[in-house]
RNA sequence: GCCCGAAUGGCGAAACGGCAGACGCGACGGACUUAAAAUCCGUUUGUGGAAACACAGUGUCGGUUCAAGUCCGACUUCGGGCACCA
């Protein structure tokens, strides 16, 4: 068979067919199959997309046969910071240079054979997109989910500009080289931390991979602990999050954070030069130098003293870069007998050591000792093991007013501003009387111009559009600015799955009713390396959504599979610089797109990948040239009943076998093993010598099994076997269990777990006749013991 | 440093605690052919053996079990995530 003409033939009838759309009528069978939508980064499509597209196009394929009404739109994630920089560095504007990738990619998408409903495509950079976008925003706003703050971003001093975290490569600009400083800058957030204990709950609810899951609770960084009250000598106080309040008595100092609003108040005139100046190096020294957990710990004394609430302890007050502003309440209290960071400071700068905490056994292990133990030194605490001195000593700074129980996530607000060009720009105006308003909705979307000067130059580049920054107040009317800045692109994404059924709503971002009748997505399917990010914004925005009423689910995505990566043919990840990209047109363009579809298939595990070998794609060419000599063998034995029964019998189970498990893999995206069964069929047909009806209805089952996998080469063998209509809307093939069961199977028989040989034994055969049986085997005339699972084993002991 | 995951023939990989290696690649042999290709049919974990068969075998060491690739404990190597998170 010519399968890149006989695909072009299919392909061609679809088409005019229509034969991928969405039936709204039978909304109420709906499975919404989506995979992550791709960034259209480069001319062609790569491996991962095949991958990722090609395969759950499989699946999507199964799902229609077995009479759902599938829902699989595609679209493009089409802002971001790819297309801005290959803008700067050859002058091709980003919305010109996306838009001829999507073009591309489209017609590749085509030629897949995917069967997307191209009807409700979706591009993040149209504005008709992008104006929901805002609109989203806008509400996150108004229900006090955004927010302006100050925040540290990645400072290039030598780009003089600020970069995306992306953009970070080690420490350092991707573009120059220079090592990234940090500069407190003005920055809208999205306070996902409001909903950190939903999300780490909701986790409980979706079918996802423990994996991942488990990368989001550790990422929210839920943490049981303590909130203690310090006061300080000269008025005021000041929390601090332990999970060791059972060290509470080994505190012999306390740090804030350089950027903790304290420490101008509280640092004495003698001290305040010295601590000034540890800020301001504080502010300069860049993310990795200040993060890096083997540099040597820096700090500065503020002259002030605090008051350990558990014994009245005065104790002074420190700054230091290792404690951050960022997590609990921006302060610490050291315990340097019991803690490593605490333990180094405090011998780098001669503070005290006190131990308060013994191992269990009692023997003096050394210094610092964070193991857990028991309390010594410790006041009323002392014996106590330090669990329970814990508890009681929580419970006692909560009875003094001065602290008690907490918990405390790691997970921290989204920042989204971007000093980007390419993005949806923020909707907010900026107005000398008025402070910050945002746009009216009517006015939606902003649009992003075109004639920018994208070049970086320390300034957000729409900053620099008078005519697109010049705007007035909508409240008062006066002059006013906007926002420079644009949105994340995660932004975009964090919501896309609502547009796509509601892509040609002009009226709103998406209707109600409708999204709840095709959501929550039944399967996802995309990369690992959105755990953290993408999946976690989405689940939020969702979440946010329905307290908000406009949506009446509680999470996004009910069922999340990830792909595994295909590596290079050297085992190592596709990289242009090892220069073992594998690009997959060259082998489609050879053997088409269902011979590759089936080897990505059969060559991988699908959720582990691995590396590449082309050896596989020849072979599974010359398995459907099998397929197709056997088939077309089989139809010309149409209407002659079989001769021997006990073959045709035999065949019949071989039919029924991959019936029954060809769709159950494809639904489990164990693509390798329903591959493997269609195999198997195909070579028990390579064995039933005769043609005639038996082989014939084989023939048509494995056509209808392979369908979805095969959708081009299924359709044309569905063709030649004289039936009407597409075989990728006949119901897909189930087994009929009756025709599994066989009279005698063969049971293993083990003496002491070993394997000693086989007999033949009824499915039902009694524990007694199992007996009998497996005693003549190994001549034997009795045994102490006999395990027996009917039909699996017969152990004899 | 902390938290996960993985490890099975020459290779890609299968195996609800129950016949390890399904299915395929490669290799080897046979049929067809003047010959080759293509095709069809076999063999293919290792060791010993002509064979029946025996023994060993799922990264290493121990354990639980009638029975362990699978469960438990310790380790090795590789991969991923987090990382001064108090």
């Amino acid at each position: 068979m010519d399968y890149l003409k006989t695909e072009q033939k299919w392909r061609k009838k679809w088409e005019a067919e229509n034969a991928d759309s969405f039936d709204v009528s039978r909304a109420d069978k709906k499975k919404y199959v989506l995979e992550m939508f791709s960034y259209p980064s480069g001319a062609n499509l790569h491996l991962g997309h095949w991958y990722n597209f090609g395969l759950t196009d499989v699946y999507a394929r199964l799902l229609r046969m077995q009479g759902y009404e599938v829902f699989h739109p595609m679209g493009f994630d089409a802002f971001g910071l790819p297309a801005e920089n290959y803008a700067i560095k050859t002058g091709i504007h980003p919305k010109d240079s996306t838009e001829k990738n999507i073009a591309t990619m489209e017609r590749q998408l085509k030629d897949m054979g995917a069967s997307f409903d191209w009807d409700y495509e979706i591009k993040t950079c149209d504005p008709k997109y992008y104006k929901w976008t805002q609109w989203l925003f806008l509400q996150l706003y108004k229900h006090g989910l955004a927010e302006e703050k100050l925040a540290p971003v990645n400072w290039c001093p030598s780009c003089n500009t600020v970069i995306a975290n992306e953009q970070v490569v080690d420490g350092c600009c991707e573009r120059c080289g220079s090592v990234v400083e940090r500069k407190e800058m003005r920055q809208w957030f999205l306070k996902i931390t409001k909903y950190a204990e939903e999300l780490l709950e909701g986790l409980d609810k979706i079918d996802w991979p423990e994996k991942t899951k488990l990368m989001q609770r550790n990422w929210i960084g839920k943490s049981y602990g303590g909130r203690v009250t310090f006061d300080l000598e000269f008025g005021g106080s000041f929390d601090v999050f332990t999970t060791r309040a059972d060290t509470l008595f080994g505190c012999s100092y306390v740090v804030l954070a350089p950027e903790h609003p304290l420490v101008d108040k509280i640092t004495t005139a003698d001290r305040r030069a010295e601590v000034e100046e540890y800020k301001l190096q504080a502010a300069r020294s860049s993310e990795i130098d200040r993060t890096s957990t083997v540099k040597e710990k820096t700090g500065a004394f503020t002259g002030a003293y605090a008051i350990n609430p558990i014994n009245g302890k005065r104790v002074p007050v420190w700054v230091a870069d290792y404690v951050l502003a960022t997590y609990g309440t921006g302060a610490v209290m050291a315990v340097p007998a019991h803690d490593t960071r605490d333990f180094e400071f405090a011998q780098k700068f001669g503070l005290p050591i006190d131990r308060v905490v013994k191992s269990a056994d009692g023997s003096d292990d050394d210094l610092p000792y964070t193991e857990h133990g028991v309390c010594v030194n410790s006041g009323f605490a002392d014996g106590l093991d330090t669990e329970s001195a814990k508890h009681a000593i929580l419970a006692e700074l909560d009875k003094k007013g001065k602290g008690g129980e907490t918990v405390t996530y790691r997970l921290r607000d989204w920042s989204v501003s971007r000093q980007r060009y390419w993005g949806a720009p923020i909707p907010m105006i900026h107005c000398e009387k008025c402070g910050v308003v945002p746009v009216p909705e009517e006015d939606l979307p902003v649009q992003l111009p075109y004639d920018v000067d994208f070049k970086p130059k320390g300034k957000s580049p729409l900053g620099a559009n008078e005519e697109y920054m010049n705007c007035k107040c909508p409240k008062c009317g006066g002059a006013a600015r906007r926002d420079p800045d644009t949105l994340d692109t995660f932004v975009c994404s964090s919501w896309y799955y609502l547009r796509y059924p509601n892509a040609k709503n002009d009226k709103e971002a998406f209707d109600t009713a409708w999204t709840d009748k095709l959501l929550p997505v039944d399967v996802y399917v995309g990369g690992a390396e959105h755990a953290c990010m993408h999946l976690l914004y989405a689940r939020f925005i969702t979440k946010a959504l329905r307290d908000m009423g406009y949506l009446h689910f509680d999470e996004p995505f009910m069922r999340l599979v990830h792909q595994g990566v295909i590596l290079g043919p050297d085992g190592k990840r596709m990289s242009k610089t090892r220069g073992n990209i594998i690009n997959p047109d060259d082998y489609v363009s050879v053997y088409g797109s269902d011979v590759f579809r089936m080897y990505l298939c059969f060559a991988f595990s699908y959720t582990e990948g691995g590396p590449f070998q082309s050896d596989g794609i020849p072979a599974i060419a010359k398995y459907l040239d099998r397929v197709e000599r056997i088939c077309r063998k089989a139809y010309e034995g149409k209407g002659k009943a079989p001769a021997d029964k006990a073959k045709a019998a035999d065949l019949e189970y071989a039919v029924n076998y991959a019936a029954k498990n060809c769709g159950t893999d494809i639904a489990a995206f164990s693509f390798n093993t329903a591959v493997a069964r269609l195999m198997e069929l195909t070579n028990a047909m390579y064995k039933y010598e005769d043609a005639d009806d038996e082989l014939y209805n084989a023939a048509l089952t494995l056509v209808k099994l392979m369908a979805p996998i095969t959708p081009h080469i299924s359709e044309e063998l569905w063709e030649a076997a004289g039936c009407t209509g597409s075989v990728l809307r006949q119901p897909y093939p189930t087994a009929d269990e009756s025709k599994l069961v066989r009279s005698l199977v063969e049971i293993p028989v083990q003496q002491l777990g070993k394997l000693k040989g086989k007999v033949m034994l009824a499915p039902d055969a009694t524990e007694a006749e199992a007996l009998a049986a497996a005693l003549e085997l190994l001549g034997i005339p009795s045994a102490k013991k006999i395990i027996y699972k009917p039909g699996k084993i017969i152990n004899i002991i």
